[in-house]
RNA sequence: CGGGGUGUAGCGUAGCCCGGUAUCGCGCGUGGUUUGGCACCAAGAGGUCGUAGGUUCGAAUCCUGCCACCCCGACCA
């Protein structure tokens, strides 16, 4: 294994897979399209679920957990729901296996074929939908706010650790309404939910919008995202939260009984995040020499690194360390006091440069004279010398300062990355540096496509905050009343 | 699913064209010396050369089928 990562500018996803690997977040498995999320990796998702969680939990949402499993007839019943996902489903056709009579191992047992096939769980609506149906009568039993933490599968042709895998985790939200204006708060507020994690948490500005009819959820009425800028240019989406109108409530006759006493159709929505979300954090912030976490994210947020010759040494610099170390824990700072003798203290630089550790302190025989220790920050990679005395608070400050510096130089990068184009020469010559450009277009679809096919470029929203400006399509000329944000996708 | 490519130790590779059971580096185990940016030395362990078949006295090497993976398209949270 060489020592160093390829660099972004050299290939940006070689070093997006080779960090992903090195930095022992994920590697593929034995089956195709499947990743193993490693111990490291696991400990940041689960950082980010408890974080979230938290947030639904505060908006009055509870957790539920429904079947991995959707009888076929349940996806039919949505007609663009079906249409959306029906290629890229897993089916389970039977329900046993056997011992191969021509001793070839186990096989399929042919009679234990499944009267209806089962479908792995694509999304949850379908089986949700059909549970709402028996858990709703009256306006009384409204809102129902549930969400589930689970595993999906969507059968995707070309699959890349974390942003696009065959099994993903995420979280999916399913909540039913009895108003319209009711749910569309309800999908409006998950979306700020999403925009403030992401922005608070993983310190990545995002973009609030409003999905194309192209782009839209199979299913949906409306779909909001949250739309960031990687370091190559490109968008990914982290987040979105679908206003469904009456949708699923007609198809799996869904109906309750409002104050007036008249029978409704309930309005509903769904909103999810998913693992990709940590694919979004390493490609927003990571840098030739690995990870960069946010101190908030990160599974140690501390690492100490002793440099000692000799048995006596090392128990004088524990003898200083551990009350820091019990002093950090009790302020909430997760730190790590690594000691190890079989590394030398470079090899440990490294390596938590690597893991994205924020704040380094090192200390050695040099500083226990002079009373001092190093501390690096993994944002910038400075190296201060700092008196030991104080350097609890110094560490405290140095973390909110990180968390805050990261987020700013990835909104100064989407900054600068973001252009408003007027013609389609400036459009066709900027897309290809990457980058988010904001444009007029006429609404239609053809000419989203006609963009797409053209430039590879796609309307990754429509901005909430958008304002009213006359103008004319990037490519048709045809007359638009608004800018829209364009990019090429991950 | 179309077009291109690759499978040799845990990882990365040489050897393949011109058949004679395998090279080097990292990593790993042991002993010693080290430790302010991924330490060094010594002697080690580790391989059905993706898989099934064929050609041959002999196959990692030549031929055929299959499988897997990667890259470029179409599809996508």
């Amino acid at each position: 294994m060489s020592k160093s990562l390829p660099s972004r500018a050299d290939n940006y996803s070689e070093w997006y897979n080779e960090l992903v690997k090195r930095a022992d977040l994920a590697e593929n498995s034995a089956v195709r399209g499947c990743m193993i999320i490693k111990p490291y990796g696991y400990s940041i998702w689960e950082k980010m679920q408890r974080a979230l969680d938290d947030m639904f939990k505060e908006t009055g949402h509870t957790n539920a957990y429904f079947p991995l499993f959707i009888p076929k007839s349940f996806l039919s019943k949505e007609a663009s729901h079906v249409e959306g996902f029906a290629k890229e489903c897993a089916v389970v056709t039977h329900y046993r296996l056997k011992n191969d009579p021509n001793g070839g191992g186990v096989i399929v047992d042919p009679d234990a074929k499944l009267e209806e096939e089962l479908i792995v769980r694509p999304t949850s609506e379908t089986v949700i939908w059909s549970s709402y149906k028996n858990w709703i009568q009256s306006y009384r039993d409204l809102p129902l706010l549930i969400n589930q933490w689970a595993n999906v599968v969507r059968w995707e042709m070309r699959t890349r650790l974390f942003l696009r895998t065959a099994e993903f985790l995420w979280q999916e939200g399913h909540t039913a309404h009895a108003t319209k204006q009711e749910a569309i708060e309800e999908t409006e507020q998950m979306l700020e939910v999403y925009a403030d994690f992401a922005e608070n948490f993983m310190a990545m500005p995002v973009l609030k919008g409003i999905k194309t009819a192209n782009e839209r959820f199979a299913g949906a009425d409306e779909t909001y995202c949250i739309e960031a800028m990687m370091q190559d240019g490109k968008a990914l989406q982290a987040g979105t939260s679908h206003f469904l109108g009456q949708n699923f409530a007609k198809a799996f006759d869904v109906k309750f009984v409002n104050k007036e006493n008249q029978l409704d159709y309930v309005w509903g929505t769904s909103w999810g995040v998913s693992t990709r979300l940590m694919g979004a954090l390493i490609m927003a912030h990571s840098d030739d020499q690995g990870l960069v976490l946010p101190p908030k994210l990160a599974p140690i947020q501390v690492v100490i690194v002793p440099i000692y010759k000799g048995e006596e040494q090392l128990e004088n610099i524990k003898a200083r360390i551990n009350p820091l170390v019990k002093a950090l824990k009790k302020r909430g700072v997760s730190v790590k006091f690594d000691f190890a003798e079989n590394q030398s203290p470079g090899f440990k630089f490294a390596e938590y440069e690597l893991k994205g550790v924020p704040v380094r302190l090192a200390i050695g025989n040099r500083d226990m004279e002079n009373g001092t220790i190093e501390l690096a920050r993994r944002d910038t990679r400075e190296k201060t010398s700092m008196p030991f005395e104080g350097i609890e608070d110094v560490i405290v400050d140095t973390l909110e300062d990180i968390q805050k510096n990261i987020y700013q130089k990835a909104f100064d990068f989407r900054a600068a990355n973001t252009f408003e184009v007027n013609s389609w020469e400036e459009f066709t010559t900027k897309i290809e540096n990457g980058g988010f450009l904001s444009a007029h277009w006429d609404g239609s679809s053809e000419t989203e496509e006609k963009i797409k096919e053209l430039t590879k470029a796609t309307i990754r929203c429509i901005p909430l905050d958008v304002k009213e400006e006359a103008g004319k399509c990037i490519l048709t000329g045809a007359p638009s009343s608004r800018r829209v944000i364009f990019a090429r996708a991950y």
